[in-house]
DNA sequence: TTTATATATGATTATATGTTCATATATTTA
DNA sequence: TAAATATATGAACATATAATCATATATAAA
């Protein structure tokens, strides 16, 4: 086992071994990273509580949020990558809505945790 | 409504009073966040994904996430601080496992909404 | 009690990220 | 067509964060 990175004389090599192979590939655990990203900013969780309500416009969400509307839109065009909302235009105003069933339950397991400590 | 910051004439005001009524406290939306975070790093989500297979010792974690050994403990310093995972110490040996049952289901959450993609 | 080993940690550095500001784009209205 | 408005976006800046390196601490073994 010369490709270890770490050395150490009470390594359980057949652990080592089994545990690597049920590893996820790297992309995987990358693009998982990737994903809670989104989650874990507190601009983007107030934006996305405010769409478990409901569908709102970008205004709104300034307001709601009370920050920037620059803010918002940079912070929504990160929820828009990450496939977590969806818009709709209706003339010049862009109204958004959350884009997927997880994100309330993952919130939710998210806030269970919290509470319990 | 003086206390708006982004002013916009197709405001809708009653909607935003409404929504502003049901978002969480300032405190909540933080820490939610900040527990998210602790997912939203490559080298933390392959430490929990070994350790959903079993207690392990930081040597072996290492050896698994093949990173350096400071690094791990870094990492797991982390983990511990957010209720992630307990410790057990015999002898000079640490081994960690998770510490909630939420960890699993969020992570495969998130991996549904990568995989629907 | 000296030496070896497993883990933890502080300081440093490089990179990533969020906000702000200015401005661009798109659409509506006058 | 010109002016107004809703949203988007690029650049700059400040802050946060992860890895590295050196070293400290704790425990075991010689």
């Amino acid at each position: 086992m010369e490709d270890n990175i770490y050395e150490c004389t009470v390594m359980h090599e057949d652990t080592v071994e089994k545990v690597k192979k049920t590893m996820p590939k790297d992309d995987l655990i990358y693009d998982l990273a990737e994903f809670f990203k989104v989650f874990a900013d507190s601009t983007r969780m107030k934006i996305i509580y405010a769409l478990m309500k409901e569908e709102l416009c970008v205004c709104d969400i300034a307001n709601i949020v009370m920050t920037t509307q620059s803010a918002i839109s940079h912070q929504l065009r990160i929820l828009k990558q990450s496939k977590l909302v969806k818009y709709r235009k209706e003339g010049k105003v862009v109204y958004y809505s959350l884009d997927d069933e997880h994100i309330a339950q993952i919130v939710k397991k998210g806030r269970e945790h919290i509470e319990e400590l």
